[in-house]
Formats: C-alpha cells, structure tokens, sequence
DNA sequence: AGGTATGGCTAATGCCATTAGCTTAAAGCT
DNA sequence: AGCTTTAAGCTAATGGCATTAGCCATACCT
C-alpha cells in the first residue's frame, strides 16, 4: 500500500495524495486506509522511509568499486536521477520532524548519508572539515534537485550540463 | 494583511497559516479576508512577493561596495539570516508556479538573481560557466538554508562554522 | 468448533476553503 | 447637501477532506 500511495505520490504530486484518490487507487474506501496507517503523517513518513531506503541502495550500487570523481558524479546522478523519476517520494522527506530517536526514517536517512560519507573517503580531507563537506554535498544536492523538480532552473543554459559543471566544481574543490 | 499573514507565517510555519487563523489574528471573520486575496493561494503568493522583495532589498544593502570573497560572504550571510528569521515567508517562494510572465513574484525574485549574479560578476569567470555558477549559488544557499530549517543538520558540529566554510569553499572554487 | 486477528464497510464529526448575498460606512461626484 | 459607488465587513451555506466509532466477514490457529 505504501507503494501504491508512493506511486501515486509520483504521478500527482505529494500534496494532491489524498487519503480517498489512494482509497480509489486501491478500489477500497477510505475509512479502511486507516487499518494500514495511522495518519496521512503516518502515511507521508512510510513513503519516506521507503524513498530514503530505495535510494540508499540505489547510491550503494551506483558507488560500487567508484573513488574520488568516479564516486562523486556517481552519487550526484543517482540523487537526481531518482528525483527526477519519483519527484513525489523524494517530496515525502522533506520536512520530516523524527521525534523518535529510533524511527525508521532516521535509519533510512543515515543509510543515504553514509553513502554520501563514502564518497568524501575518497578525498584527502582534514578530519575537521568532514561533517563541513559532507553538508556541502547535502545541500548543493538537495538545494539543486529541490530547485529543478519546482522548475526553478528558467534561463535556456542547459541544466545538464550545469548540473555535470556543478560536479566538477565540488570534486576540484576537494581535491585541491 | 499580507504582512499579517507573513507574520504569522513566521510563527507557526506556513502550513498552519489557515484562514481562520489569520482571520483572527486581524479581528475579523474569515469571509472578509477574501474581499482582500483571492484565495489561499493567492495569499501564498502576495506572502512571496513580500518575502522576495524583501531579501531583494536585504541583498542589495548588504552588497554595497563589497565585491569578490567580501560580497559573496555578505549575500550567503544576509540570506540565511534572513530565512533564519523569517522562516514562513521564506516558505512561502517555494513551489511557485508562475503562469503569467509578468507575475509579481517573477520580478522580486529576478532582483534576488541580480544580486547573486552582481556577486559573480566579482569573480574572472568565463562568460559560458555564468549560469552554472549562478546555479551552484542558488542551490547550495537554498538547500542549506531549508535543511538547515527543517532541523536537517544532526551533527553536534556548529552549523555557522559550516556555514563559513562553504563560503570559503565557493569562494576558492571561483577564484581559482 | 471457538476465538482472534485482519481488513473492509457505513455513518458521523469537524475543520477548512470558498461562494453568495446582504449591509453599512466612507469617499467622491454634482 | 444629496446621490452613488465602492470598500470592507457579516451571516449562512456548500463541499472537500481527514479522522473516529462501531459493525461485519473471513481466515487462521487450537
């Protein structure tokens, strides 16, 4: 069920995923949607624990036997590669409050940043700026995809190509 | 009412900012807001318009007479402090649909891309890498601000400390 | 057979956005 | 001054959506 609500999440925007359209989508009424999740929070969280768990492995394979550049452009395309194919799961974990340190998603979560942990290995950093490039990488990432799913990117420039300049950019910088 | 409204954007975050809510915060009945806004929707955008014109204004203060490391320093500062304090209207810019080419929002948010791209024009770039350059900017400053918003950043490492860093971080990959 | 989940259903509640239509007071015109 | 228009408020009503309560069947375990 939360597949199918992922799916739908997909096709028509998060915010348009309401409980009765995933009711429909499952030919089921609403009310027993409630027999599976608690809440459409509840409902929101799964699909973010299951964004975060297909990316991370995801990110897993695609760094398989990658170092440095190799590893970087890796990760960077995987990301944006997935939101670009599931705009409506990657929506989900945004603005995700764990209150519960043992929730799902922070595993999830910690998962794709370990990924993204493993791509900074294969640099030469100080100790010290780790966690500092390690949120470089988070936000350039996040702020980037976030950008062009709301089509955000309007000059002509094409955002492939921006988006390939923006890896060289990170990699030279932590290489130098 | 639109600065009302942002108001109370910025105390109890955007998604709780219900026309009732707003209603009462203005002593008055939720009807009547609409003899002012068109819809909910709309109130978003006004809120936007607001919050972009505002950073637009923020941006070009903090800019005056500063170019190179110093201004790309001044507008990353001014915009996170800005989103730091004003996190509602902040929200409010994001997952816009500008439909009409002469919508409000188009131009206050062009005049904040005025003032990154006045920032750039402070480094020797080749004319072709602009965009990207703008891109990287406008990515890595809004992702760090909203994951930085959204309580993204678990580490016990300082989040300024972070934050300077990136800016040096930049600064060095546009310099070099 | 008897008991217990499991998962579905109908009916009801309440919040929220939005619309229609009425009213009043200020503003502006002649 | 008198008339009109407009701005801004109000009540009442509608419809969508999430959520809860309480009922029923089926499958499974013993």
């Amino acid at each position: 069920m939360v597949v199918a609500a992922a799916g739908l999440a997909d096709e028509v925007r998060l915010a348009n995923v309401t409980m009765g359209l995933l009711a429909e989508r499952l030919g089921v009424r609403t009310p027993s949607l409630y027999k599976h999740v608690s809440s459409q929070a509840d409902l929101n969280r799964r699909i973010a624990v299951l964004a975060l768990t297909e990316l991370g492995d995801a990110l897993r394979d695609a760094l398989q036997g990658r170092s440095g550049r190799d590893a970087l452009a890796a990760a960077a395309r995987t990301i944006r590669a997935y939101v670009i194919a599931h705009p409506g799961r990657y929506s989900a974990t945004i603005r995700l409050n764990a209150d519960s340190p043992d929730d799902p998603v922070v595993a999830a979560g910690a998962r794709v940043l370990d990924s993204l942990s493993a791509v900074l290995a294969g640099y030469q950093l100080d100790p010290a700026d780790t966690v500092h490039a390690l949120r470089l990488l988070r936000s350039l990432l996040h702020g980037f995809v976030v950008l062009e799913a709301a089509g955000g990117f309007e000059m002509d420039t094409d955002v492939d190509e921006s988006f390939e300049w923006l890896i060289g950019f990170v990699d030279r910088g932590l290489t130098s």
